[in-house]
DNA sequence: CGGTATCTTGACGGTGCTCAACCCTAGTGG
DNA sequence: CCACTAGGGTTGAGCACCGTCAAGATACCG
């Protein structure tokens, strides 16, 4: 599986493809662009931005009084833009957060999956589902608990999500973010970021080797936010066999 | 448009719908349930809880920390369960706000729609879409702003969700939950949704005649939290004709 | 070797949570 | 008709978390 797409083998993860839904995912991914720190996501004459990151890291940011907000971490293998399918406003600013490869489509190619491709169309909606959960998951968090415990939280949502696509094996984690812009993901300022952290330090449960972060007590850290990994297995027996 | 369902004439206002597209969603609909406020939505046959929601308010419920926080709430026309189509685990707690109309099919129903329906499917995952978009919001409202804004926020939104199906036209909001509950709903005790209500009373923004609501001052409400209503208009020009 | 971005540390103040009353309305039963 | 109860709304006082401001330390890059 060496050639084979990030969001090739996410899927394969869930269900076993066929060769057809294996070209059709290739050539959705057919236009590969190598994108620097920074950049935004380009568009296809026009449309909305939509396309499958492959490698680095993307975000989603959004002005709120002020200040910016990310409000989505993107890892190799999310389809960016999904959201945004059915609106024909200009989406939130999706911008690189390191170099990487991004590989846009024309919208119309979802309505080529949904007519085609059924079984790829329920994984997208599942997926879709999924995404739903953690954000509502994030939500309950982000009004109700602590800063420490929504550091935690990211912590390990981005850490069980970069070990989907098989990068960032275990309990290390490459996150390639300052304390600054985690902050803006949890809803805290730089300055309590940096103290909560050295409290996990100190704790003993996180250990830093900039831009590595090592959980080192990952059960303690679940148990105390009540973490749930969903992304682990998807539930398919609803929908037939090919 | 007499008989037709709340989640018709939703999407009809979107995409008119073929007579096979009408009569697909009436049966979904076939296995009708009136529920009362408080009682648990109904699973079919140790599935998952999946239904559309005809009459009525529901809510998603989850323990966070020992606090109950509601996650999302359901207006009529509104299908319930969608986000966890792809999860074997039990789902959040969905309970009837007030008395209602529930209407609960099996998930291998939306296989059906995914193998059969594809514009119903594009439907399904736009809205769905936008559901991100409105969480991420309410994601970066939660954190970063004021109890006074989350507040604002949620009132906006509630009151577009409900214009919707039809119901609550206008400025004049019926909203059958007690402050504790909007409270738990944007992240904030009852005491202070006490104090920030009446602010917006003095302020002249709204007005409370409970269980309804007016919304006075719709556009500085929206100036004052920069809120978009996503759901107005749905672009679908990227999925072809019938 | 400056210059910039990030991390670190301290002090101060405000928003909102907690606790603890009190009020008001509706529903119930005698 | 009235006492009783219960759920929700209203109001006040105190305190904690965390945001802001400010300054210093460290690292990276030309």
């Amino acid at each position: 599986m060496d050639t084979s797409s990030c969001l090739v083998s996410r899927l394969t993860a869930y269900l076993d493809l066929t060769e057809e839904e294996r070209d059709f995912i290739a050539d959705l991914e057919k236009d590969r662009r190598h994108l620097a720190r920074g950049d935004a996501l380009p568009q296809v004459n026009g449309d909305i931005c939509i396309g499958v990151l492959d490698q680095g890291l993307a975000v989603a940011m959004s002005q709120c009084g002020g200040k910016t907000r990310i409000t989505r971490v993107f890892v190799p293998g999310d389809v960016v833009g999904l959201a945004e399918l059915g609106g024909n406003f200009v989406g939130q600013d999706v911008r690189m957060q390191t170099d990487g490869d991004f590989c846009p489509f024309p919208r119309a190619r979802i309505g080529l999956l949904l007519r085609k491709m059924p079984r790829l169309a329920a994984l997208l909606l599942a997926i879709g589902g999924i995404e739903q959960l953690e954000l509502r998951e994030r939500l309950a968090a982000a009004s109700t608990m602590t800063a420490e415990h929504r550091l935690i939280h990211f912590l390990l949502s981005i850490a069980s999500r970069l070990a989907m696509p098989g990068i960032g094996s275990g309990s290390r984690v490459r996150l390639p973010m300052t304390q600054g812009e985690i902050g803006q993901v949890i809803g805290a300022t730089d300055i309590t970021v940096n103290r909560t952290m050295q409290q996990l330090v100190r704790r003993g449960w996180i250990e830093v080797d900039r831009p590595y972060i090592r959980l080192l007590a990952r059960s303690d850290m679940e148990d105390e936010v009540q973490f749930v990994n969903r992304y682990g297995d998807l539930d398919l027996s609803w929908f037939a066999a090919p």
